[in-house]
DNA sequence: AGCTCTTATGAATCATTGA
DNA sequence: GTCAATGATTCATAAGAGC
């Protein structure tokens, strides 16, 4: 049932949901803010390693607040990732429409999560087609009307720019979306603390992977991302230290291969050999 | 007409969106990335110093792309601010429903900005329930307007997530706002280029002031803040470089006490000492 | 007045061209 | 070669016109 793996450079994404600071104490050991930095480093040091070049690292993370500030733990991360090799392409903003319930005396409700696109290099693979949302009503309407005043308008306004854009529009039902993505959380996840919802990692492994391309979650909790990976036909890798949420894992997936390491191995810097354990 | 003024510590709030780095170029100077911090901070330690103890200061700011990458710039001036002493209370999102169109190979529309929030002291001064009435003149706007073709494109959006809340708002007297505010711009076909839809300090003169309050916009521009703020029946002091801006921001205020700063004066270090001009 | 339809345009970004 | 200027791309909103 345990084996060892040799990884090697062939992945196409790594999304993933680390730990935040201080939060989940009693499963991850509870990395303290000024620690996290630190600690993560290594970490994404082997992610660019079985990154391909053409790959892109997803990182979904937001600092808590510590003594009534905004912690600078996620922006000292960013420029260290930076000075490690990472490329900092763009930051998505991921806004829950159903956040935590709850008042303050000086602070509102946190709505929002960061999503941190890294990559390795400028010519990274996207897809952008395969995220496009339907259009406004407006265009629809427009195009559905679309009679002979409009037709003569375009042709009546050559290089006016409008006109051109109809033409562009014909045929056309969806648009191209922007960097903030409006997703609800679930709260079916049973025992795993965090709460991803499946079309967060199905947003981006979408945009940034075909079928049969490799998705990794270093963090893999309790599977989403590999479970909605596996569902969009993509192989997938998952790792986490807890064997509790590689076996719920194993529920909602099929032949994942979930690797267990040690919660504190003695040689557990030796990324090319560790504990692993393959499901069925 | 033009008289000294010397600043006493005495504002309530300071709100503004400075020019960000490398635009509007022909007005500014087009401060680049990499001086941007350096340019900024002889200017916020002045505000640091002008701000009441339980004021609050307001940053609406985002990086641009440089070489296919998110400038640190604006991560690098937070850290910078909290040397100086600024506590970094939060960050709060506004989302730009109209962003600009455009589509690039590895990049999605930009449709958010920063609007950091910063104090001097965690004690500081809020008015939640003055923001908590409809969220604003534009969720009251959107309510008016709300025919069935809004109800329809809202609900058919299915990126956008919005038409649920809009939903909820009807009939409500109340809703609870969360730290992301969904704001268009606006278009003011004035002469100044960035468009700061009045919504946006409005909200936040709202939440941090009350009546006879005092309010700094330090980059005034056309004076949407000083004269958003007159409407609320706050005292406002708008400062800029340039003449045009202050005699723009005349037609739109009245008794508002607008600084023009010699464009390239000789000791503009001496912050106490300037020339002014008031207005009326 | 309320609804539909029309139109301009915005803190954008990238590739290309020209100095 | 490096840097600056130009063109192409494209969607949500407000304001205005028309019924």
């Amino acid at each position: 049932m345990f084996c060892w793996i040799t990884p090697i450079i062939f992945f196409d994404l790594i999304v993933t949901s680390p730990p935040y600071a201080d939060s989940r104490a009693k499963t991850y050991g509870g990395i303290s803010p000024d620690e996290y930095v630190a600690w993560f480093l290594p970490k994404s040091k082997q992610f660019l390693r079985v990154l391909k070049p053409t790959g892109t690292f997803i990182l979904n993370i937001k600092e808590k607040v510590v003594a009534a500030e905004r912690h600078t733990y996620v922006l000292e991360l960013i420029l260290a990732l930076r000075e490690q090799g990472w490329l900092w392409t763009e930051e998505f903003i991921w806004h829950k429409r159903n956040c935590h319930p709850g008042k303050w005396p000086n602070r509102f409700r946190d709505a929002w999560e960061r999503c941190l696109q890294f990559n390795k290099t400028k010519k990274f693979r996207m897809f952008q087609e395969s995220v496009m949302v339907p259009m406004g009503s407006w265009a629809k309407t427009r195009l559905k009307h679309l009679g002979k005043n409009d037709v003569v308008r375009f042709d009546s306004q050559v290089g006016s720019g409008f006109g051109k854009n109809i033409a562009n529009w014909v045929g056309r039902d969806k648009a191209y979306p922007s960097n903030v993505l409006h997703l609800a959380t679930e709260t079916d996840n049973r025992n795993h603390s965090a709460t991803f919802p499946r079309a967060l990692p199905e947003w981006f492994i979408k945009l940034f992977t075909q079928e049969g391309d490799w998705v990794l979650d270093p963090f893999a909790g309790s599977g989403t991302t590999c479970a909605v990976a596996q569902r969009l036909h993509r192989n997938t890798v998952g790792i986490d230290v807890k064997r509790e949420y590689v076996e719920l894992a194993e529920e909602k997936t099929r032949s994942v291969e979930i690797v267990l390491l040690d919660p504190k191995p003695a040689t557990n810097k030796k990324y090319a050999k560790k504990q692993t354990r393959r499901v069925h």
